[in-house]
DNA sequence: TGCCGAAGTTCATGCCGTGAACTAACTTCG
DNA sequence: CGAAGTTAGTTCACGGCATGAACTTCGGCA
């Protein structure tokens, strides 16, 4: 009964779209799609472990691993700044640093493209409309 | 530079918003995303596996895996109908129908949630915008 | 016949997320 | 003070998923 053809579906599919070329940038900078993810969120300011999950939308011990992989890589470290001891932050090293700055031009140079064949309209409601739900649908940072 | 904040940003954003939300349909499902999308690929009819990866957009060998999981639970089956006896084509088992059917409702119902809050005319721009960018990157069914 | 390429598969490896059990540190309150 | 409960984070075992490399089978072509 939804008119044309799934609503639901084309979300999807967009979202592959999305996705696909998310991880073929990362995979450029040596990187998966979490860990870029990661690193990102923690590039400007160091965030707990907690705040951490919940802003990736992930369970506590799933980033726990993720961070340990890309600790181990030098790319980010865990400290322990606060006097309550039990809480961890997580910020970036130098190296992490870099690689996140170059990755985050990167994507905002190379993943617009899926919307290159789109009209200069099209862009600005898209832009609009992402930047609406992404923020209404995330705990998220701001 | 360029202007608001990352529209490849937002981007990745909103596929993760709509990634999140569709694993959970799927999970209600009992169905992993990778294994809910293959069913909806072929749930209305048989596809070569050649065909099914690029539809997918995934290696052949991660297919014939992901075959083997999804066949082995019982939704789909291969098959070699062609003179060509190299060619397998995979098509749904009656139990798989009825749950890509209702997979596929449950889709269409609750993940236009994630866009429940903008306006009807955002709505539509977001809905033709989908359709614009799912079908130009895919190799896709159609 | 013999060789090349295409369709699928298999294997080993690594990343990722989950549920359950665990440690360590803080808090509460008698 | 000190025992009970709570919170932050970790560990482990397990399964799904994707990749690269090697392999089998089959068709095409000379």
């Amino acid at each position: 009964m939804t008119e044309s053809q799934g609503f639901g579906d084309m979300l999807v599919w967009l979202s592959l779209v999305i996705q696909r070329r998310y991880a073929q940038i990362c995979t450029d900078h040596d990187l998966t799609s979490a860990q870029a993810s990661l690193l990102c969120v923690v590039k400007d300011r160091p965030l707990r472990m907690a705040e951490l999950a919940a802003n990736l939308g992930m369970a506590k011990n799933a980033l726990s691993q993720l961070v340990d992989r890309t600790e181990r890589r030098g790319l980010v470290q865990r400290e322990s700044p606060e006097p309550d001891r039990r809480v961890i932050t997580l910020g970036v090293t130098p190296a992490g640093k870099k690689v996140a700055e170059a990755l985050y031009a990167d994507v905002a140079d190379r993943l617009p493209d899926i919307a290159a064949d789109l009209s200069p309209d099209d862009q600005q409601h898209l832009r609009r409309i992402a930047t609406l739900i992404a923020t209404a649908n995330l705990p998220g940072p701001c």
